[in-house]
DNA sequence: CCAAAAGTGTTATTGATACACCCATGC
DNA sequence: GCATGGGTGTATCAATAACACTTTTGG
């Protein structure tokens, strides 16, 4: 028991917490897993867990991310380290807390409204969430929100070929703002990180529009 | 002897490494660190240390600054943490790596050429590092230099008056490239952070340069 | 032919850049 | 009186922001 308690103190546990996003329906939504355990039983959660011997901390994220979605190899970028002595009232743990996107189209359907263990939440609606997850939260929406007017990270929540009026709600969707059409076709065409498909998107039952995808993988800033 | 392998394995050791940075005869320098023992007997490296029981990492990154250099209270960000599981050949560390600034003045003189184990390196004539203290070094660097031109971040590397001309040296030693002495003072007067003292520096040979000084010590982006 | 989203240019404003001379002081 | 760094304004260029109508298709 003093052995117990001798480990209990020195160790220091190390986790990985991640913030995933979609977009859907104009709304950034955020994926939330009900604990079924103690401490904060009954509380939603950020998906995450503990670091695995000879693994990295971006393959702990990754494999995190697998284990709960069912969706693997997304964007993924390290957030920020929360270490503080209180935040697990357990034992010692710190976090290495990551952002995730993901987009929709990818997310196995139905994604229903059907309550389970895991949702996705609207970013504006969350409820409580356990440990310091809600500032850890606060702070991976805060920085989303900051790189997409800075870099192309909205490529992480894109499909493939998108219409660009899809792409400008992927934008406003995520800032919270409107944006001004011609603007923002014009800026996004310059920055040659575009390219057209030359197929059109006959699914609308109006004008069809041209198809664009991204013509690298790359995240760049601007 | 079993049980000292299992403890070994599964407990992840938790350290903080400093780059921290001083600006000095226009040249931006780090504070290296020379080691003593084993592993990397003899190489340079980034100042820091394990995280101790009860202490936030902010804690623990101020004061592994302050057992090794007489200064504390400095401006201090976390930058990013690092967990190869083959970083250090020992055992399992990660490492949360912090950025600290010194203003060269409040530094106790003199720091002078004398080899000890301590040492201030310009950043464009470094050593082969410990561990992966090149990586991190070079990470921290593309940050502070990245970051001064979207912050006031400069502002930790000042003493508490300066001159603009001394404001300007600091940009120019940090990005390695010469700014418009007109359009400099125009922009920096423009933020309204600064804020004349009334007094004169009549410390040079020839016309004394009015004194300036931060009206906040916040770090804020532009 | 109507509804709905696609697509397209110009002007005004703002911010960034380039650039050269006089001033105050110590020696 | 000269050497040294301090201090100042304007003109050009580039980027951003504001703004409305025509086109193409399905039904």
């Amino acid at each position: 028991m003093n052995n117990t308690k001798y480990k209990w103190y020195e160790q220091t546990g190390v986790t990985v917490d991640l913030s995933v996003f979609t977009v859907n329906e104009r709304q950034l939504k955020v994926l939330l897993i009900k604990r079924a355990e103690a401490p904060f039983s009954g509380f939603w959660s950020l998906p995450g867990g503990f670091l695995k011997k000879g693994e990295s901390l971006d393959e702990a994220a990754q494999r995190a991310l697998k284990e709960k979605s069912t969706v693997s190899n997304v964007y993924m970028e390290q957030l920020y380290t929360f270490g503080n002595p209180k935040r697990d009232p357990r034992s010692r743990v710190i976090t290495v807390a990551y952002i995730a996107l993901i987009p929709w189209q990818n997310l196995p359907q139905p994604e229903s409204q059907k309550v389970s263990d895991l949702t996705w939440f609207a970013v504006d609606g969350l409820p409580k969430l356990a440990f310091d997850h809600t500032d850890i939260l606060e702070y991976a929406i805060k920085r989303l929100r900051a790189k997409v007017s800075y870099s192309n990270i909205v490529q992480g929540l894109m499909p493939k070929q998108f219409r660009l009026s899809e792409l400008q709600s992927m934008y406003e969707s995520i800032i919270n703002d409107e944006l001004d059409k011609r603007n923002f076709r014009k800026q996004m065409l310059a920055t040659g990180l575009l390219k057209e498909t030359g197929k059109k998107d006959l699914a609308g039952a109006h004008r069809p529009a041209m198809l664009y995808q991204f013509k690298s993988n790359e995240i760049i800033f601007f």
